[in-house]
DNA sequence: GAATCTTCCTGGGCGC
DNA sequence: TGCGCCCAGGAAGATT
């Protein structure tokens, strides 16, 4: 779990040892707690601060990415711990009050992952500022600094497939393989429609659909194909249930019956509706 | 400098 | 039953 920081794993055990956690925040995919290690403990992370603003703080970002199997769970000291558990972090109270409780990573396939980093420019949403480390995380939409004008203006300096700039984590973040499936879906786009190529109002309404997407999946807690996808208590999300292309191979478009395609795409896979996702002329030839 | 490709990793599901 | 293969996917780093 502690492969992308640098210093390794028991640097990072003894950074955390009685740290207190200020704050929780998050970017697009990455989370991160704002802790203030011990002070008995600051020669050790000094050099976490490089870059950052106001060291005086004494506080550093534990950045936290779930790859796409991670868990981030919050359980009874005495529960058993899930398979592949790769990191325990016993929980203490205020004024040093055993809770019971431990926070515990839990990865499958080791995508996921737990990094050090100190933190800069705070802005409106994140007083405690961003870890330098994820600085070229561009803002996700539904955070205050997310400007649509913007990322509307910036996709469209794109000659790359709209699906792909949409992946593209410094152009707009949070969106991942399915949100990006279904955005495409509601604004009835293929998503190899060259970025460069669209209108700025049709950019926008994708744009709009995205964000659409992330608050709707969200309030059902996201998308939870098997026990790997569950939330800091554990609990699966229900948006599986609502999903309109991904996954959806075969089966007919919501809108207009025609059947749900498949398509190879970054070896991975692409779905979306014939009828309403027309895929760009000048590469329909080859389809 | 931007776009694209490669690599990391493991368990579930499938065909034989 | 068991083996081998494919697939899922985010993002850093390498390559074009």
């Amino acid at each position: 779990m502690a492969r992308r920081h640098a210093p390794g794993p028991d640097h990072l055990a003894a950074v955390l040892t009685g740290a207190q956690v200020r704050a929780v925040d998050r970017r697009g995919k990455y989370l991160w707690l704002v802790v203030r290690p011990d002070p008995g403990a600051e020669e050790l992370w000094a050099h976490e601060r490089a870059g950052a603003d106001d060291p005086a703080s004494g506080e550093v970002a534990l950045i936290v990415h779930l790859g796409m199997s991670g868990q981030m769970l919050v359980q009874a000291a005495d529960m058993p711990e899930p398979t592949h558990t790769h990191g325990v972090f016993p929980l203490v109270g205020e004024g040093g009050v055993e809770s019971g409780a431990q926070l515990r990573f839990v990865d499958q396939r080791t995508f996921g992952g737990f990094a050090l980093s100190g933190l800069t420019g705070a802005q409106a949403g994140h007083p405690h500022g961003i870890p330098v480390t994820i600085g070229h995380i561009a803002p996700d939409p539904l955070e205050p600094a997310f400007d649509l004008e913007a990322v509307v203006a910036r996709m469209r300096r794109s000659a790359s497939g709209i699906k792909r700039v949409l992946l593209n984590q410094n152009v707009i973040s949070g969106i991942g393989n399915i949100y990006a499936d279904e955005s495409l879906w509601r604004a009835r786009l293929h998503g190899e429609r060259p970025a460069s190529t669209l209108t700025a109002p049709a950019v926008r309404r994708l744009l709009e659909h995205a964000h659409e997407v992330l608050v709707e999946s969200l309030a059902q807690g996201g998308t939870s194909f098997d026990a790997l996808y569950v939330n800091v208590n554990g609990q699966s999300g229900y948006f599986s249930r609502s999903l309109d292309a991904y996954g959806q191979e075969g089966r007919p478009c919501r809108r207009c019956g025609r059947l749900i395609r498949r398509e190879q795409f970054m070896n991975r896979s692409s779905y979306s509706c014939p009828g309403c996702q027309s895929r760009p002329r000048a590469l329909s030839h080859h389809a």
